[in-house]
DNA sequence: GCACTCGTGCTTGTGTACAATGCGGCCTGT
DNA sequence: ACAGGCCGCATTGTACACAAGCACGAGTGC
């Protein structure tokens, strides 16, 4: 069992619920970060007491933190027998990207009706953080801030529904990109991420949506979910048939 | 302050999570039910020690029920002041069903591509027991059937992650309903689900997905979230005031 | 008479101890 | 030697006790 946990580095910027700092937030979100930066392999066990006992808390905070991790689909939560980082399946995936592609199109478009500057500036500038992180070569921050531009664009969509939705579906989506990514090549072009900001920005709903939809297109494309890619990861072959317990997801 | 929990009855059929009954599930079925069917009006508040007492649980099992039931929405978690029946505004009612609108259109396509004669066979019996319900008077079960068969309906689209949010969805709307609805007509008609499952069964796209457009249609048209409903709820007037805290919401 | 402040009580937040459950190794019998 | 069952250990599930924070009310000064 290779926890390669580390041992507490700075907060950061704590990705999501980034506001203020209960030890909860702090927890889930460094546990989330790890996960998407791949810091965690799908499949590692994740330990309420040696958890609590690198983050300085207790298990109770530990255990709450897993439980919102589940509630967003990226850690499962098995009866009795702990949590585990999720290793979707091929199916999963599928059914993740359909799912995706839908409230993308919906979010464009209140996007285009509802952003502000404000919101359109700092969708700017977290392009720009994406870039950074790629030619500073930092894959992990990459992909998680790809992330959370496309949670940023459901934000100045204003609907908070779809804004939690999205949420979980970035989430998993990062993680499958994490698993399935085929290649090295840069998964979620920034150069797009700006096309579409100009797009709503000129308030051009059309083409946003034709953008994102191509976007999607590029995203998935870039993933091999036809083939189970081999004997590359034994885990995420018997994944199914490991963790397949008594979740809600059929 | 009103407390009008009642002291267990049966578990009766626990509705969504009905798998296991684990305590937990028990008791978030329980508060689930009640709220839906409005038994517990909206801005009540939920204390631990007090409902731990009721259902004979400590307060973890109550917390871990209050922490699920916010993912929802249907409770308002306020730090350090406890939990409350959520009570939607009306520009949160308005974004719930524009989310609402977006995933019955995809799980109306999905269910007539995927549902098998079981899933029909079972949305049939739950329009049923959804018409005994009003004819028995029971509106507040009728409330909640309805809801049921939409999320049964999400089930037979076989896209997990649309059943989750789907679930979100109908609790709020659930809710939505109980504080809004104008009137006593059926708010749900039982006719307008038979239809469309006739229509899924005859594996019509078009026409299925019109009749659930219509239908969505004709929930939001008796509500009446135009004019504030007036002082007919002082709670609802007041409640944007007395909640808005520090949620994620917006 | 009004407003501000301080004290008190109740509710929630957190840590920890104990109980229950599942897992793995060991022993025994065939 | 291998299969099956038994027992001990580790980890999670639950309850409870203590700490902290907020709300309400009484009292006092202006």
């Amino acid at each position: 069992m290779n926890e390669q946990l580390q041992p507490l580095k700075k907060p950061s910027r704590a990705g999501k619920a980034g506001r203020s700092g209960t030890q909860d937030d702090i927890v889930y979100a460094h546990i989330f970060e790890a996960i998407l930066e791949q810091r965690l392999a799908p499949g590692t066990k994740l330990s309420e007491e040696a958890l609590g006992e690198i983050f300085g808390v207790s298990r109770t905070i530990i255990r709450r933190a897993l439980s919102r991790l589940a509630h967003e689909g990226v850690v499962l939560l098995r009866p009795n027998r702990g949590a585990v980082v999720a290793s979707p399946s091929v199916e999963e995936a599928r059914q993740v990207f359909f799912a995706r592609r839908m409230v993308e199109k919906a979010i464009t478009e209140l996007a285009v009706n509802h952003s502000t500057a404000d919101d359109l500036a700092e969708l700017r500038k977290m392009v720009q953080d994406e870039r950074d992180s790629f030619s500073r070569g930092d894959r992990g921050a990459g992909i998680r801030l790809s992330g959370e531009f496309h949670l940023k664009l459901a934000e100045a969509a204003k609907n908070a529904p779809l804004i939690s939705f999205q949420r979980s579906l970035v989430s998993q989506t990062s993680l499958i990109i994490a698993q399935y990514e085929s290649g090295n090549r840069s998964h979620c072009s920034y150069d797009e991420h700006m096309q579409l900001i100009d797009a709503i920005e000129a308030r051009d709903a059309a083409l946003a949506v034709n953008l994102m939809m191509h976007h999607m297109d590029h995203i998935d494309s870039k993933l091999n979910l036809d083939e189970e890619s081999a004997s590359d990861d034994l885990h995420a072959v018997f994944s199914h048939l490991l963790q397949t317990k008594g979740k809600n997801q059929r």
